[in-house]
RNA sequence: AGCGGGGUAGAGCAGUGGUAGCUCGUCGGGCUCAUAACCCGGAGGUCGCAGGUUCGAGUCCUGCCCCCGCUACCA
């Protein structure tokens, strides 16, 4: 379509929302992809700009700040610092990472409202919604909670029912009620700004159905496709909450813009922060026809990203579109679905923790499995696996052994290059030709098969080596084993040039050991980046096992976080009949003190415990050694129930039983009381 | 319920009409410079199931099964 190579780039990643660490999931689905991408055209020599932010605004966020009583900005606070420091760590190369809490999004985001209002791009719509009357707000889907209509589980929200998965309305709800306040909300008419996406049909079909049939991937291009035709609607961009960029108009009082249009302007506010801080120009990112704009996201954001921002771009006009979307798959791990809520994750702040210095290998290993077509699944065993057997064994090995041979046969000095045999032009014919198979993997954005390509570079070095065998040489041939360690030294310098978008770290610790300065990417197919003579450092090893041990202690994390929430599922036991209340009070229950505590003999559970009841000292057997030590029970009050028949259990008497919860895994618990109280208070 | 993507050797993936391929693992051999690393060779697949089109189907058509996603805020 382009004629000319197009030179600069304007790059955006999804806007990871800030009410959680960012896991492996996002990686492996944007960030890793995108910045392979912005640092190969870096290396190319392109203009490139890298977004990245926090999307801080909507109603999850404020749902989590109520429940752990602190202010939404509290927790974007707490987030956006832990996501922007974990993605420095590992070498996502924004230009800059910003955040839609900045005044400069807040801004951007309003005149956008605004120019679209005053142009009449928008329609307005009343429409009647839950309020809450005693917190005078409206209702978001997720602070209604009733009976479900289908399951009848009464916790259901607003949006959903998690019970039995069915897509609600919060009108579907039996007995509805606010979650701020408890009570039934009320029907309250509410007006509200709509895009109307439907005036857009005819464009977009020309524009995606017609214009990017080739050139966007299958599982974006049918999305598109699949909600072009089933017909679009007008979508609210407004919302009833405070929590967000204030609706800049006199009569939207306690209206925000609704996250799905704040969030993408937000790539928008973020080119204007960096342009500020670089005095440069920011239009030209988003308005020159001969940028082009990638955006990199997951599945779930295809239709923001290629329908509805698109949409807003062309309803404000002057800006250009998506070139592309090359939008992932999701990735699995250890065969289950990644879940936030349920902790089932590799968190990227944590990896960082555990693994320092291993930023490569975790790189390596998404880029290898990312979910390019289809799900994905990440295992610890395959990234132990692909770290020692692919990254050590084949990339790692073929430097170390190179370097180890430059020292050990020319006290580290690049020898000389001889007589060419038909092995080595061969083998540097190849060399020659990686640059470009490898870039035209990248521009496919099949970063899988590039990388995959830039191994057998390290694959065709070991190769070399093997068959020119220099270790049987160095005595008979040595100016034959002098050219077979310039080629073999040329292909590691090669190899720091052509690996820097996927191992960054790798190639500046690599190009150290070389003294080798930051090369063009097309250098990476030369054959004479280093010079006779030219001083090798000494051999530093690239990447370091990992052992058996290692990813035996995150799987058992794992297999923990698996347990807990079994645990935190598991159906509480069917009730029981009722009772009356004369048999309530025929038991005798009171709170105790003990007074000593000691295990039973030739026991594991019971523990003999000597407790006051007030009107007397007793002695009574428990089971529930398994639980606590005994001397941590001295002085403790209990609840117990000091009438039930005496029984003899293991060869002592027992004139009662202490009160025990017992959990979902068995576990047993103490019924204390909640302050101090004098010995034989009673129980009703 | 509708729509989108996927189902190919033990695992992870390529492959849109013409002898089924890559990486890891596995088995056998070679090498010994190298972090027990490297190199060569072998075994292993009725391409989800059932029909159909075709001289020929993993690839095209029809039906079904299974996994994931979207259906208006999870990458």
């Amino acid at each position: 379509m382009k004629e000319k190579q197009p030179t600069r780039y304007t790059i955006t990643s999804a806007l990871p929302y800030a009410n959680g660490p960012v896991h492996i999931g996002h990686l492996a689905g944007v960030y890793v992809p995108a910045d392979i991408y912005a640092r190969f055209l870096r290396n190319n020599g392109c203009e490139v700009l890298f977004l990245g932010g926090s999307d801080e605004h909507g109603v999850p966020i404020t749902l989590k700040a109520r429940k752990e009583g602190v202010t939404p900005q509290d927790i974007v606070d707490r987030y956006h610092q832990i996501i922007k420091e974990s993605f420095r760590e590992l070498g996502i190369s924004f230009d800059i990472y910003s955040r839609t809490s900045n005044p400069t999004h807040h801004e951007t985001a309003a005149a956008y409202f605004t120019k679209l209002y005053e142009e009449g791009k928008l329609i307005e719509q009343t429409s009647q919604q839950y309020y809450d009357e005693e917190a005078q707000q409206f209702l978001a889907d997720r602070y209604i909670t009733g009976e479900c209509p289908h399951c009848h589980n009464e916790k259901a929200y607003g949006d959903q029912c998690e019970a039995c998965g069915a897509t609600l309305n919060a009108t579907d709800l039996i007995n509805p009620k606010s979650t701020l306040s408890g009570n039934p909300p009320v029907m309250k008419e509410t007006k509200h700004w709509y895009l109307p996406l439907n005036q857009y049909e005819p464009w977009l079909k020309e524009w995606i159905l017609e214009g990017h049939k080739e050139d966007w991937k299958v599982n974006v291009y049918g999305q598109c496709k699949s909600w072009i035709e089933a017909g679009l609607h007008p979508r609210a961009v407004t919302r009833d909450l405070n929590w967000g960029v204030k609706v800049p108009l006199k009569e939207a009082e306690g209206k925000v813009l609704y996250v799905w249009f704040d969030a993408p302007i937000g790539y928008i506010s973020a080119t204007k922060e960096w342009a500020a801080e670089h005095q440069q120009d920011w239009e030209k990112w988003w308005k020159d026809d001969e940028t082009q704009l990638v955006h990199f996201i997951g599945k779930d954001n295809i239709v923001f990203h290629c329908i509805i921002f698109p949409c807003m771009l062309k309803a404000h006009g002057g800006f250009i579109l998506p070139e592309n979307v090359p939008a992932n798959e999701f990735l699995n791990l250890e065969g289950e679905k990644i879940s936030t809520s349920k902790n089932w994750a590799v968190w990227l702040h944590e990896y960082l923790r555990d693994f320092p210095g291993k930023q490569d290998s975790l790189r390596y290993t998404l880029t290898s499995i990312a979910p390019e077509t289809k799900d994905a699944d990440f295992t610890w065993a395959d990234f132990q696996s692909k770290n020692n057997n692919e990254l050590l064994a084949i990339f790692g090995n073929f430097v170390n052994r190179t370097i180890v041979l430059t020292h050990k046969y020319y006290g580290g000095r690049m020898p000389e290059l001889g007589t060419l045999t038909d092995l080595e032009k061969e083998v540097m014919e190849k060399i020659a030709a990686f640059p470009q198979s490898i870039g035209d993997s990248i521009k496919k954005y099949r970063f899988r098969e590039a990388q995959q390509e830039l191994m057998n570079l390290a694959r065709l070095g070991n190769k070399y080596l093997t068959e020119a065998e220099p270790w049987k040489k160095q005595k008979e041939d040595p100016d034959y084993v002098r050219t077979i360690l310039h080629i073999s030294l040329q292909i590691c310098a090669s190899l720091s040039v052509l690996c820097e978008p996927f191992l960054p770290f790798t190639a500046q610790k690599l190009q150290k050991m070389l003294n080798l300065n930051n090369k063009n990417w097309v250098d990476g197919g030369r054959t004479d980046l280093l010079k006779a003579g030219d001083v090798i450092g000494e051999p530093v090893l690239l990447f370091e096992k990992i052992e058996d041990e290692t990813v035996a202690a995150q799987v058992k994390r794992l297999e923990d976080t698996k347990k807990a929430n079994e645990l935190a599922n598991a159906p509480a036991p069917a009730a029981k009949e009722d009772v009356s209340y004369d048999d309530f009070v025929k038991m005798d229950l009171r709170v105790v003190t003990v007074l000593a505590a000691e295990k039973v003999a030739k026991t594991k559970k019971l523990l003999k415990l000597k407790v006051n009841t007030g009107t007397d000292v007793r002695e009574i057997v428990s089971g529930i050694a398994e639980y606590y030590e005994p001397e941590s029970l001295v002085g403790r009050q209990v609840l117990m129930l000091i009438n039930l028949a005496p029984k003899e259990i293991k060869g002592v008497l027992s004139h009662g039983m202490v009160l025990m919860a017992e959990n979902a895994d068995g576990s047993l618990s103490l019924m204390q009381p909640d302050k101090p109280l004098n010995p034989g208070s009673t129980v009703k």
